[in-house]
DNA sequence: GAGAAAGTATAAAGATTTTATAAAGATGAA
DNA sequence: TTCATCTTTATAAAATCTTTATACTTTCTC
């Protein structure tokens, strides 16, 4: 019945892991695992999976830590699986993109319960890290651009920029908006940073910079991308 | 912060609904209260809040009902807050829709921070702020304007005046009116500003500019967008 | 309906704000 | 130190706003 719907196991305990591939494949999933963060990551890439279940214990680097890579350009539900119980450590997983925290040991009709919640929750959410504008691609995943097939290189804010403005294609947003999110709320007002990076940006990804035809300008109110 | 998130508390309990509408007021949210299921639904077809946060034991009917009622064409997210805490509660309740399911005693932090996800995960949804006026378009969310889908260039205050005109389609907009919505109302008595900018927007928006069809004068009174 | 008065449209010039860009100085990691 | 990057400064260019002038249209009065 969810013949197309690959559910992705990040977790290093063998036991949790069958156990889930038996429940879940029981329930119609396709499942995929991985036993470490990198490994995780990379096969989230590959399988571009409809939901990922994430185990804050993993023995390569901090559960939080892949998660936020995830959230870098994995927009479908991620649910966190954890023996950690703390409030703190729930509320981070949350406000790092998590959809749902749940601890270890869990009840099995719950988790599925959950997970169907969650997928029930992303539907029509189209998500690739792999994002392309005519001769330019952004792969959010691993971080790099490229120009007529060869890498750009950029600095990490030059490319937290094009990100943000490529995720929101054919989108105006405001110079505070940007702000915001590459710099951070002290940086709301300055809005001389941003035309420089944006100059600087438009030399590296525009066939003519100054007629830019991808990262547009709206005057009085701040930038849109492409289309 | 969050001025316009409007949060509903459906409870009967006196305490809690006490206790909430301290902390998430404190916390930038707009607080609106039931304490029956039938209120509930009443209020939340009023203030169309963007979440709803339902106890489950409430006195007139059973929140599952409640549940499912809302649902029905409540779209955004609802958590559920319960003292019960069968896996088959729990179930039930996210298979009817609820997004999230809480028992009490809960931890505030962890409240707080399940309702910023799940208030994040609606952002996706697309409001309906796609205005369409045969080949012209105004998108409110994206702030862009297309005539026979291409984008035409407008200033911010253009632009502005246009989504003013279009969001009142078919009503008469007095010239003080719109120049206090779009210039604030220290420019009540600069209609000539109007005119300049309602000549230039119908040279981007109309078809013929000298026989507008779209924006509308009343001699005398102000403009009128549409039908 | 003619003529006057009031209201409207539009181009264009001038003023102001916003943006682009180079380049110099500061910072921080290797 | 050196190098890459970030931050600040300065200035030219572009876009937008505001004002002015003039022609046109509608409404009102007789």
């Amino acid at each position: 019945m969810n013949e197309n719907e690959t559910i992705l196991i990040i977790d290093d305990e063998v036991q949790i892991r069958r156990l889930l591939e038996i429940t879940l494949s029981s329930n119609g999933y396709k499942i995929f695992s991985a036993s470490s963060g990198h490994e995780g990551i990379q096969k989230a890439v590959s399988h571009t999976p409809i939901l990922i279940i994430l185990d804050l214990g993993l023995p390569d680097a901090d559960g939080l830590e892949i998660l936020g890579k995830l959230r870098e350009w994995y927009q479908k539900s991620i649910i966190i699986l954890s023996v950690r119980s703390s409030e703190d450590d729930i509320v981070k997983a949350l406000d790092l993109g998590a959809n749902d925290y749940l601890t270890k040991p869990f009840r099995t009709g719950e988790l599925l319960a959950r997970i169907r919640a969650a997928i029930r929750q992303n539907q029509g959410t189209p998500e690739n890290s792999l994002l392309v504008f005519g001769t330019l691609e952004v792969d959010l995943a691993n971080h790099i651009a490229r120009k007529n097939n060869e890498i750009i290189k950029l600095t990490s804010t030059e490319f937290s920029l094009l990100a943000l403005l490529a995720k929101n294609e054919g989108r105006v947003l405001t110079h505070k908006h940007i702000l915001k999110e590459i710099w951070g709320m002290g940086y709301i007002e300055q809005t001389q940073y941003l035309r420089v990076f944006v100059a600087q940006l438009r030399k590296k990804i525009e066939d003519e910079p100054t007629k830019p035809k991808l990262l547009i300008t709206e005057s009085g109110i701040g930038y849109r991308f492409g289309s």
